[in-house]
RNA sequence: GGGCCUGUGGCUCAGGUGGUUAGAGCGCACCCCUGAUAAGGGUGAGGUCACAGGUUCAAGUCCUGUCAGGCCCA
């Protein structure tokens, strides 16, 4: 007779795989529609206890998702539902970043550079408008592929009306506190087109160039300083003989050595050597000393008498040149920055043309100036260099990689104009500065990882002010007026007040579009004739930075409250938006806009080096969901480190994918056995095994959700996975199966192993429902009563920790024992002696054994019994402390419906099988 | 070149304030089961803790330097 059909095997509608590629798509559809799980998460919760408030930093809307992207969006919807999980509220608004110069490039390439000219703002912009929206609907539906959560029928864009309206208003709050400076400032120019370039629309080409070296006399203090009486000169070098006369300064390394020469000129010690063999000098070293004794000294510009201030800046290298460097700071970045660390003064004799103009005339910076004046820069060089006349030490030509103009291919210039700044250390209205306020609002927040608070602070103390003006179309204006007699901007509350009105109703082309007196606000009291309007726009990290104002604050979006719980991005954010949204929550509010800041890293392949297209190690989210699973991504997600980079392959996918099959697997198991169970068994009914799993569970999931709840999923998943291979996959579900099978449904003995086997599901899917929330689901659908409970689906799961009960179980001792006992095992089995342990027995005096009941001590070790003597064949035994185990042959019959050897005779059942058959 | 960070078996990760033969899971090899079966179980082999110095009775753990990699600047 086969005795099959008398047990309870296990019984589920959950498959072992699950098809991911396939599945994942409908399941999601379902979620997705009218934001249903989104919606049911918001009213869960409502009035819970505890709020999260995620702000999600704004992917820009141009192109399709990468990798990178898909691990910011799922870290985002894993915390999110952790803390759902854990019975907060929470809000999840995404958003996009529309407004900025790749997608004006992007649609300037479309219509061509002609046509673009020859439309109105308007229209390019709404061109721009169009390009981003395209692609927010196509990343949008990339997102939500990958299962993540949040409020898709509503999210932010900077495009939108009342949000460029929300970022102006942003910046009026700046204006109003002060913090907003005119300054000029060097940009990249081309004076062939006219137009100020960003950094990405130049190009380099090679150019052919003057290198010259000049000699530029000391004046009396220095010389003082220097102990000589002699005559002596610095000499600069430089290829741009144009940018002498806005000569201000002369720059000297801190740290080198330098020295004066027998023939009375000044270079660097390091580079004396090279300046003897191209005999741009002849002389010996005469004196050796550092350059912080000229230190604010003066000396003359051969070409106009002028004073050119002694300086020291970090930026001198000695890779070439004197070591002495011209620094105009009207013509160069760096001769800027140092500029303004000595107060000097920015001199800009060029125009837009890229000819002199009457600068020259007025500052005096050429002989004859009247001559220069309408003469384009690149045809001085010559006269220049005659001016220059024995001042001028060595001259030649080479040729250089140089920055042209990505349009017009001419060279562009280094050109100072007004630029619009926030001022980083202006004490107005008797704040603190802005550096300081934001330093100490860094201190308040918490960070993950915590060394994030150098990198965000020391970026802080280091970074000039910023510079929020760009010479663009597509973005915010920086709408104010200014009085065309003073040249002042207005900062009037009532006009700016007008000005965001307007854009929340007609968008920020209004600015382009209407004229200044229809943007007046009636009986302004201002003359629109007298009044001119700044036609520069924001930088985009100004829009971003903003968005704690246009989405925490706004109530267009149901997105939490201001300032969020936490900010989370990749590490390259602490210089973006980070930073920004900082600053202007500082300067606007004099507080950070973020609790919490998490970061994560980049992407990497299997060598830990940069994904990019011409290495051709590129992975797509979107071939990892058809391949795997998005289930498998996640599951990546959650078991990798994500403080540093994260290596992501094909072979670390399959990896994950073995992970994931054994918790399903697990999970499937637990489902089958706790099928039928009506209620929970009281813990005082329950056996010890099980007891004993209780108690272990217990701590491990207290662990795991610590774990969690520092957003350390690694290692708790690493605790999770190992308690599912080993205690419970490995051992306790291994041992029950006696119980559930053989025994009577009604039976005690197995509605114990079913009760703890059901109150650890329960638990066991809340912790891994926000990683797996697709396949928790999936469970859910199968899940007796007894864990589905009054649950719909995933999103109706709340964590609860387990129970803390006693259990008079020495695990440690009887996990030595069992090791010990298959270690035997494993070679009687390879010896073919045995098949099976249930053909065994094991005979101990083990006091510790005794204490158990003999059927759960029979199951630990899986054999037929465990007996103080027996006259069985001898196996083999071990000791465990004192104790010891013989493994002993059964000898007693097998029984055909359990397998157990303990029938009195051949064929015939056993007594526990007997009974439960004639129950 | 500067700032921040990372480097433990094939892979993913553990290793408070330095202290026994460096741990785990996965993979791999071998074996068992066929009543979780495109599952389950057992045993085992894998590590110069990137490298080189130093501090110390003692360093994966502290210090210095080098190399490799990442992000951000210049």
């Amino acid at each position: 007779m086969d005795y099959k059909d008398t047990l309870l095997l296990p019984k589920t509608g959950f498959s072992m795989r699950g098809n991911l590629p396939q599945n994942e798509p409908k399941r999601y559809t379902q979620w997705f529609n009218e934001d249903k799980a989104y919606e049911k998460m918001k009213t869960n919760r409502k009035n819970a206890e505890k709020k999260f408030i995620l702000h999600d930093g704004p992917p820009y809307a141009n192109g399709h998702i990468h990798i990178g992207h898909a691990l910011n969006k799922i870290l985002k919807d894993i915390i999110v539902k952790t803390h759902y999980f854990f019975g907060e509220e929470v809000r999840y608004v995404p958003g996009w970043d529309c407004h900025g110069l790749p997608i004006e490039q992007q649609v300037e390439k479309k219509i061509g550079k002609e046509k673009k000219e020859s439309l109105p703002k308007s229209k390019i912009r709404e061109l721009c408008r169009e390009h981003a929206r395209k692609f927010i609907d196509i990343q949008r539906d990339e997102f939500k592929a990958l299962g993540v959560i949040g409020d898709w029928k509503n999210p932010y864009m900077t495009m939108k009306f009342e949000f460029e309206a929300d970022i102006y208003r942003a910046l009026c709050e700046v204006a109003t506190k002060g913090l907003l400076i005119e300054r000029s400032k060097p940009v990249y120019w081309s004076w062939a087109a006219r137009t100020a370039l960003a950094e990405a629309e130049v190009e380099y080409e090679d150019k052919e160039d003057y290198s010259i070296y000049v000699a530029y006399p000391l004046k009396d203090e220095a010389k003082k300083a220097l102990e000589i009486e002699e005559d002596a000169n610095v000499i600069i070098w430089t290829t741009t003989p144009w940018t002498l006369p806005a000569n201000m300064a002369i720059s000297f390394n801190p740290e080198e050595d330098y020295v004066l020469t027998t023939d009375g000129f000044i270079v660097a010690k390091a580079l004396h050597e090279s300046l003897l063999e191209q005999e741009v000098l002849k002389g010996e070293i005469k004196k050796t000393f550092k350059a912080d004794i000229l230190e604010n000294l003066y000396a003359k510009s051969p070409l106009n008498g002028k004073d050119s201030k002694l300086i020291l800046g970090e930026h001198v290298t000695m890779d070439g040149g004197s070591g002495c460097v011209h620094t105009a700071p009207g013509h160069g970045e760096e001769d800027y920055r140092v500029g303004l660390k000595y107060n000097i003064e920015v001199m800009m004799p060029v125009d837009e043309r890229g000819c002199y103009d009457e600068t020259v005339v007025r500052e005096g910076l050429l002989p004859d100036p009247e001559s220069f004046v309408n003469v384009h820069i690149f045809k001085a060089n010559e006269r220049i260099l005659e001016l220059l006349g024995d001042s001028l030490l060595k001259c030649s030509k080479f040729t250089h990689s140089y920055p042209f103009c990505w349009r017009t291919h001419k060279p562009v210039i280094y050109r100072a104009t007004k630029q619009w700044f926030i001022a980083m250390d202006e004490e107005t209205k008797g704040r603190d500065t802005l550096r300081q306020m934001a330093t100490q609002n860094i201190s308040k927040v918490k960070f993950y990882p915590e060394s994030g608070i150098n990198r965000l602070g020391s970026m802080i103390e280091n970074r000039p002010d910023w510079c929020i003006s760009r010479q663009r179309d597509w973005g915010v204006p920086i709408a104010f007026f200014r009085d065309k007699t003073t040249g002042e901007p207005i900062f009037d509350e009532k006009v700016m007040n007008y000005t965001a009105m307007i854009f929340e109703q007609r968008g920020a082309d209004a600015w382009w579009d209407m004229e200044i007196s229809e943007l007046l606000y009636p009986g302004s009291g201002y003359n629109p004739e007298n009044l001119e309007k700044v036609m520069d726009i924001l930088d985009v990290w100004f829009d971003s930075g903003s968005t704690w104002k246009a989405v925490l604050e706004s109530r267009v979006y149901d997105s939490g409250a201001y300032p969020a719980s936490m900010y989370l991005e990749g590490s390259d954010q602490h210089r973006g938006w980070f930073q920004s949204s900082l600053l202007v929550s500082t300067a606007a509010r004099g507080i950070a806009p973020y609790d919490k800041v998490l970061t994560h890293g980049f992407t990497v392949d299997a060598k830990g080096e940069k994904m990019s297209k011409s290495k051709g190690n590129v992975v797509a989210p979107n071939d990892i969901a058809k391949q795997y699973g998005v289930e498998i991504l996640r599951l990546w997600v959650s078991l990798s480190e994500y403080t540093t980079d994260l290596k992501i392959s094909n072979e670390i996918l399959k990896q994950v994918s073995e992970q994931y099959r054994k918790i399903r697997n697990t999970c499937r198991f637990l489902l089958a056995n706790s099928e039928g169970l009506k209620e929970i068994l009281p813990y005082e009914k329950m056996g010890v095994l099980d007891r004993w799993i209780l108690n272990h569970a217990k701590k491990v999931f207290d662990e795991v959700e610590a774990c969690f709840k520092e957003y350390d999923f690694s290692k708790g998943f690493s605790l999770l996975s190992h308690f599912i291979a080993v205690e419970l996959s490995g051992i306790y579900l291994d041992i029950s199966k006696d119980r559930l099978y053989c025994n009577g449904e009604k039976e005690n003995i197995r509605l114990s192993t079913q009760s703890a086997t059901a109150l650890i599901t329960r638990r066991l899917l809340a912790l891994i429902a926000p990683t797996l929330t697709y396949t928790v689901d999936e469970i859910l659908e199968h899940a007796p009563a007894i864990i589905k409970e009054d649950m719909d689906d995933v999103f109706d799961m709340l964590y609860t920790q387990m129970d803390n009960i006693e259990v008079d179980f020495d695990a440690e001792y009887m996990m030595e024992a069992r090791e010990k006992f298959f270690e035997i095992i494993d070679n009687l089995k390879k010896e073919k002696v045995i098949k099976s342990t249930l053909e065994l027995v094991l005979v101990t005096t083990s006091e510790k054994v005794a204490k158990i009941n003999s059927t759960d001590a029979e199951d630990w070790f899986t054999t037929s019994g465990i007996v103080s003597e027996s006259t069985g064949e001898d196996m083999g035994s071990f000791k465990v402390g004192d104790d010891t185990f013989k493994i002993v042959k059964a000898t007693e019959n097998k029984c055909p419906r359990c397998w157990k050897f303990k029938s009195s005779e051949e064929e015939g059942l056993c007594k526990r099988c007997d009974e439960v058959l004639n129950a």
